[in-house]
DNA sequence: TTGAAAGCGCTACCAC
DNA sequence: GTGGTAGCGCTTTCAA
């Protein structure tokens, strides 16, 4: 018995041999462009159907038209924020013909690079970077390659660069002064590594909200990783530091689930003893018990904002950059209360 | 002041043509393949590095080379299971060197059928099917592809397919039989919409693991969608209906999740008045108040697997199919008790 | 060690 | 209406 050839996939030459036509009419009827006699059309239809054709869309994206696909770049797919963010952004690019190729880094910079390059290797009409650092030469290599990008957290300028900024500081501070107003006078901020940066917008609005409060409020800080146990580790750091605070403040919401639970683990009641916020308002938030206090970051605007800066970037000319504000807001729940 | 070309993205010929040298050097320095004099080499790297070159990578796989891509279908990001089965098979496939090509259907049968095409038409190396339905023709159209298939929870046969079963029959039975044990005899069954199927094996194993405790047992069903809402409005019209069970067994923890929440704002206790199950073991499931006993599906394995079998198909010739079967285990925890 | 040239599968333009 | 054909950017023999 003799071994069967690799089996080659179909292409429009063999569906064109198949159905006695010319390439350029199988193109035809397959992009539905130019006049196709029915019959033919039917034809080539039925052709393409025995053989199981599928067009290369490489080879189609290499002929002139373009990828159709817009890129979307996160650092941590582990946290509900950003998966809620690309589903947003999916459901828009989808609504507008557009495919959408993702890849997450996991805060690893050269997954970062990796996969700028394979989006820009794929020839991507635009890309977003939902992302919480990047280095400054790989910006660079993004505004030179002329590819439209929307950038989230991080800053960047460039004519084919549109930020999108969220007012951490107007979000810290609203929690903060709730905080203080319930008579917390001991903070601790529980971050994760790549929050240690000064470029954290984040972090940074926290201590400048710490700062508006006045000499009388101490706060301490935690690092982690950014995840649930991230969080849970926080918490017994903490905990096992002495010194303890009345109120946790936490960089987002993944991280505020974590350290509730090690809070519960160590017999702290939360708001009795100790509150804790959150950052994000993903939907958790609100299925944890106590349900957590935080603050809304609008993803779905996020995610679809993007999405159409990318899709149709007809911006003026001589723009040198855009940025785009969206104000965030408190939601309080179960997890903060009266300091003890 | 003129209008500027559009830019057009360097190419090989243009990086050979700056260097001096021909596109064939510059395409074996860039695969680093065949002999090149170090110092024409080092050259050429400079061009490119100059010219912010970066290859295409569709022509790439146009021209003989493989995609150097696997495609992962999901049927909902929304769902920690899946993003976790996602990030165990990325982490396999960057380690043997290939890329991750994700597509989520959101359980929409028009998105997994294009997601197919797509996969198909950028000429992935093999896919992975991590979804919960797959019309028969779009299975059988998958087989005629000869593309290595890895599919889960829904079955197929083809020389390119393998399965990855979970055996559901055993962790249900356990979970009822733990149920059954603690005195509990009326039962509820809360899926999603695509488990109403007779193909779902997941409520096929409740099922049978049902009529294996005889007569004095009985069940009610309740299905919405696979999301923390949908299980916090299952919650509420088991509750609505009258005749409350006192187990309510859930097809995952995501929906097991807003079923507690469910239930806690109607004011009852779990597992005081009502104990509930979820299935899967995703991480939220322990950072819940209570902690969700549940059934530990190994999706790191399942991730890896997928990821070998897709990239490493040296498979014996004549095999009609390939089955792998996992086996779950019970994980007790806070949310189940003695009936009331 | 390097270059020339033949495709890969497709689109788009120009003839007929 | 339909066919021929020139590329798109790259890899890969085959010669030189």
């Amino acid at each position: 018995m003799a071994t069967m050839p690799p089996a080659k996939r179909p292409s429009l030459i063999d569906v064109a041999r198949e159905a006695g036509v010319s390439i350029a009419t199988v193109s035809r009827v397959l992009n539905e462009q130019g006049p196709v006699r029915p019959e033919t059309r039917a034809l080539v239809l039925k052709t393409i159907a025995r053989l199981h054709y599928t067009p290369d869309l490489q080879a189609r994206a290499l002929a002139g038209r373009d990828s159709n696909t817009i890129g979307m770049i996160i650092s941590n797919i582990e946290n509900p924020f950003f998966v809620d963010v690309y589903r947003s952004l999916e459901q828009e690019a989808h609504r507008l013909g557009r495919e959408v190729l993702v890849a997450n880094t996991g805060y690893d910079p050269e997954r970062l690079a990796a996969s700028v390059r394979i989006m820009l290797g794929r020839r991507v009409t635009g890309i977003a970077a939902i992302i919480s650092e990047m280095e400054p030469s790989l910006l660079k290599e993004l505004v030179q390659s002329g590819v439209p990008v929307v950038m989230y957290d991080v800053g960047g300028a460039g004519r084919n660069i549109v930020n999108v900024r969220v007012d951490y500081a107007a979000g810290m501070r609203e929690t903060v002064e709730l905080l203080y107003g319930m008579g917390h006078r001991h903070f601790a901020f529980v971050g994760h590594h790549t929050a240690l940066s000064p470029l954290s917008v984040r972090w940074q609005a926290f201590t400048t909200a710490m700062e508006q409060l006045g000499s009388p409020v101490r706060h301490q800080v935690v690092t982690n990783a950014d995840s649930l146990d991230g969080g849970y580790r926080a918490a017994h750091q903490l905990l096992d530091a002495g010194n303890r605070p009345t109120a946790i403040v936490c960089i987002n919401d993944l991280m505020a689930t974590g350290v509730l639970r090690g809070l519960r683990d160590r017999g702290i009641d939360v708001p009795g003893d100790i509150s804790v916020t959150g950052f994000d308002n993903v939907p958790m938030s609100q299925y944890l018990a106590p349900q957590l206090t935080t603050v809304d970051v609008p993803r779905a605007e996020i995610g679809r904002i993007a999405a159409e800066r990318l899709i149709q970037p007809k911006r003026a000319r001589g723009q040198i950059s855009d940025e785009i504000l969206i104000t965030p807001k408190l939601i309080v729940r179960e997890s903060t209360g009266p300091a003890a």
